[in-house]
DNA sequence: CATGCGTGGCT
DNA sequence: TAGCCAAGCAT
């Protein structure tokens, strides 16, 4: 099978059971689609429509994207993770806008925030019909399946073969079906457990099938052991039923977002008695929390506490506010501190 | 090249 | 259930 057969195949199975209705496929414009991609970036499509539905009612344009405070971008935001893709989007539309043409060559592409080949390598193809190749994690299984190529995708060698091999597939007719039409053979299909070899268009032909090797394939990196990290959230909020928020640091974990205090270094209850001269006279464990990342465990444990006679407290207002759970819907507010402020302001009600 | 970055789903 | 992974990119 050469590559024109696979082509053929993929398009001609696309046709009939490819997603094509989803909404970025809908209004097919280079910004819905620029959106949607980084949206995309290691996010399942599920988990991304609402967004993109909310994110596009709200910001229809690049130009209204560019005008809009960054809060209320990471407020929509929200809830999606990676924010760092908020902030390089707004960047990045506020660079298009003061161009006043939407990039439309992948040199340009690549240059703005947040735009990488493979990202670049979409919008190119999806919203200019040009020839470009992408390497997603789907393109990435389908591929290193269908060819039997080994080693984990992420070391140098590997990777710069896929390019190769991706860019070899790529078509120049019909390159949005098909670039569309890949990624859907890999999210639908050819998943990495329990792929649904037969009926797959192009199992036939497919190396790893042939060999018996799609279990192994694409070769997983070498694991190791990820360490826990313990920190401890405080929920402090005043008589009003306002919530004390910190601005953290823009490093780190929820960087830049508003979150609760964070005290990682206390060792037992009864250090928490006086806080930033706050008396809390009531505390109590609310739950607790676990977050898995790349590297580490995020163990925390918000506690719920009442202070008394704010208006006597000294607050540092440049890195601190008391606000309303209203409030932190526009504030990028980090989505499981604001879960748990929305789930204890309603066990107020 | 390794690491950091969020959240939710799957096995 | 605890680990792994999902339409990557920046540093």
């Amino acid at each position: 099978m050469n590559t024109i057969d696979f082509q053929q195949k993929l398009l001609a199975w696309f046709d009939v059971c490819g997603r094509k209705d989803l909404p970025w496929q809908r209004n097919i414009t280079p910004y819905r689609i620029w959106l949607s991609e980084i949206m995309l970036q290691q996010t399942q499509v599920i988990t991304v429509i609402a967004y993109f539905e909310a994110f596009t009612k709200k910001f229809p344009t690049v130009d209204a994207l560019a005008h809009a405070p960054v809060d209320e971008v990471l407020g929509l935001w929200s809830g999606l993770g990676y924010y760092a893709r908020a902030r390089n989007l707004h960047k990045s539309a506020q660079i298009i806008a003061e161009q006043g043409y939407f990039p439309n060559t992948l040199e340009a592409l690549v240059a703005l925030p947040g735009i990488g080949l493979s990202t670049a390598g979409a919008i190119m193809s999806i919203a200019f019909q040009k020839r470009q190749p992408i390497l997603d994690g789907n393109v990435k299984r389908v591929l290193t399946r269908f060819n039997a190529i080994s080693g984990w995708p992420g070391q140098a060698e590997v990777n710069k073969t896929l390019w190769a091999v991706s860019a070899d597939f790529t078509p120049i007719d019909r390159v949005a079906d098909y670039t569309q039409a890949i990624m859907d053979l890999g999210a639908t299909l050819c998943t990495r457990s329990k792929p649904q070899c037969v009926r797959c268009p192009v199992n036939t032909a497919c190396l790893a099938r042939l060999t018996d090797t799609v279990a192994v394939l694409p070769t997983p990196k070498v694991s190791k052991k990820i360490p826990v990290k313990h920190v401890t959230l405080l929920l402090l909020h005043n008589a009003a039923g306002h919530v004390l928020l910190e601005k953290r640091p823009s490093l780190g974990i929820w960087g830049g977002l508003w979150s609760v205090p964070e005290f990682s270094c206390l060792q037992s209850a009864h250090d928490w008695c006086v806080i930033n001269n706050i008396n809390i006279v009531k505390q109590h464990t609310l739950t607790t929390k676990r977050h898995t990342f790349s590297h580490y465990h995020l163990d925390y444990t918000p506690v719920l506490m009442c202070v008394d006679d704010v208006d006597n407290c000294v607050m540092d207002t440049e890195q601190n506010l008391w606000c309303t759970v209203e409030h932190t819907r526009s504030l990028g507010l980090a989505a499981p501190i604001k879960r748990l402020l929305q789930q204890h302001f309603k066990q107020r009600e």
